[in-house]
DNA sequence: AAAGACTAAGTAAACGTTTACAAGGATAAC
DNA sequence: GTTATCCTTGTAAACGTTTACTTAGTCTTT
């Protein structure tokens, strides 16, 4: 049934030894360069399987040496305006050590992770990078049983399980709500991610620590539980109007949720940052492109894709054994959301 | 070196055969549902099975069966905001039926591609979904003499040497065009993206074409021709201002590329819609963000990459032997950037 | 000149599957 | 009761590599 399977050269390294008329063996070595091997025979066995157009086959040498060289890449969604920029510095980091990147849209859902975990150990990856859905560790051990390197993307590793990259998230989101309290905001709402992720939880924290820094009182139906989604942001901000509170700025946990917010909060007459400041996190590129530019943290994405592949290709070749966590510092991009630069008030 | 790799379970079909007392080739049959077994051994392997929580080793399978239950996915950028949806797609569709997604970004490159297309073939991926960069046939023919089925992504065949997934873009570039002449437009510039591309040639016989159903003199000097980049649909826009060209309207080749060209006559004072109505190509999900809301031709890059899924694996399967062109309908989306829905002057 | 020490090349086993073929047991046919 | 047929299971080869081990040849060394 196969696509002319019978017609395709396929060349083996059998072929090769034929025509150099030398032995197997001779042709993978000079192939790997290793062993001492004549030059004459090398000559000979480099222009046969030139002539032949002979290529490698991975599968067999993944078999003999149990290494695939290829990772898995589980990421919720590559829809999402964040994961794009991760993704590259994955698959350009991953290039450059000549791994093949298996990419799975998981929809941080912790039944299609598993799924996926399986499907790639049967492909006998050797090392997995994981932006994981939910902080519950199961999938980590399993993935630890299973005896595949792990490193946790945009994840901070509770207990050191593993190794992981993310942003200092805390930090970030301390950042961002100083920058509202400094523009003399005082009711500032929070619309949150999601809180049992770390990277939600932290901005939580970095949020009531700037507050608490500023001696400004926590205000519980100021903060909001959303899904780091558009629809989300709009919904919190729809909620939070009819509820009738009072606020002067938003503080939201991911760029496109301040968009949603935005987009909800002009749709009901009220003008950022005008009326309401606005500040997202991440630094999408959107973030340059909406109206009003998003004053936004910005994380170093991509740089935090090639690291995790650095680090995992370190796990991978046995050069580091236990787990280290890379912290990113982020950085706050004042832009037009929150009423830019000038100290206001 | 490796990572643990000595310390790891690693549970082969011998194992499982051993356990259940029965033969390795009826281990396998059972657990791939082939010819008959008696359901009392059946029993005993799937439990034995269970109990050392064998997983097939996939790479030894591939390697006996030469099929990999993997495909590559060649395209120019992830971080292009074309391509997450149509990523998303193709991944979806894949899983579907098994496969592993290798993604390679070749940035447009075809030395790139080529690379990669050698890459992908050690690993023996049993297909290739193709965003080529140029039109050039060679590395479709180097596919070809490799025996790896392939599909064309977002590109009209030359010749139909490969199945191909496209939108009618002369179709959509007409449409375009015709909604700007409707608008009261005559002097309408066309940024095209690259015009050596099947995409960025269509779109632009498609303008042209409008033009002349209207009788509107096609002008050379408004057309330009970018890279499907923001800072080329800048670039271009900057351009025409300085060589002072009169123009009414705008049609970019993508929605970046329209982006680009809005924030350029922004800085130059000039207003979207008021005095230059623009429309872009595409339907990023950016394009109903951005404001003014961007009108533009929608692909449906979903589908489409799920459909050059579904026809790779019929390549693969052999169910489809002779190449096939899919052609999907552009829709026209009229917003803010044009002027709306409202027939002016 | 003989023995020892290197070297370069070859032989064959192994990686974990699938599957053609052989073998044996049971059932059916006469 | 013998033979033919069918069905289930086992044996072993094969997929394309890598590599431990063997072998044979060359070079030293005395």
């Amino acid at each position: 049934m196969a696509y002319d399977k019978e017609n395709i050269r396929n060349v083996t390294i059998k072929d090769v030894a034929k025509r150099a008329e030398v032995s197997i063996a001779t042709v993978s070595r000079i192939l790997n360069g290793k062993g001492r091997v004549s030059p004459l025979l090398a000559e000979r066995v480099l222009l046969a399987a030139k002539e032949l157009q002979y290529q490698p086959n991975d599968v067999a040498r993944a078999l003999k040496i149990k290494e695939s060289r290829s990772i898995g890449l589980i990421i919720p969604d590559i829809e999402n305006p964040f994961f794009p920029a991760l993704v590259r510095g994955v698959q350009d980091a991953a290039k450059i050590h000549n791994y093949a990147v298996i990419l799975c849209n998981a929809d941080g859902k912790t039944e299609e992770e598993k799924k996926y975990i399986q499907f790639l150990y049967s492909k006998r990856v050797d090392g997995i990078a994981f932006t994981e859905s939910v902080d519950n560790k199961k999938n980590i051990a399993l993935l630890d049983s299973l005896g595949i390197p792990v490193v946790l993307l945009d994840r901070r590793v509770e207990g050191m399980k593993a190794s992981g990259v993310s942003t200092d998230n805390r930090l970030g989101a301390f950042m961002a709500t100083k920058h509202l309290i400094e523009k003399g905001k005082r009711r500032i709402v929070f619309i949150n991610g999601s809180p049992k992720l770390s990277s939600g939880a932290d901005r939580a924290s970095g949020y009531q620590d700037a507050l608490l820094s500023y001696n400004i009182q926590y205000d519980k139906k100021l903060a909001f539980i959303g899904a780091f989604t558009y629809e989300s942001g709009y919904a919190a901000v729809e909620n939070l109007l009819l509820s009738c509170h009072q606020f002067d700025a938003i503080f939201a946990s991911n760029d496109i949720m301040a968009i949603g917010a935005i987009e909800c909060l002009n749709q009901y007459g009220i003008r950022v940052p005008e009326d309401v400041a606005v500040v997202g996190f991440d630094d999408i590129r959107l973030a340059t492109w909406y109206k009003p530019l998003l004053t936004t943290i910005r994380q170093p994405v991509y740089e935090m894709g090639q690291y995790a592949i650095k680090l995992l290709v370190e796990h991978i070749t046995g050069e580091r054994s236990s787990p280290y966590e890379k912290i990113f510092v982020p950085e706050l991009m004042i832009r037009q959301s929150s009423g830019g630069l000038e100290e206001s008030k």
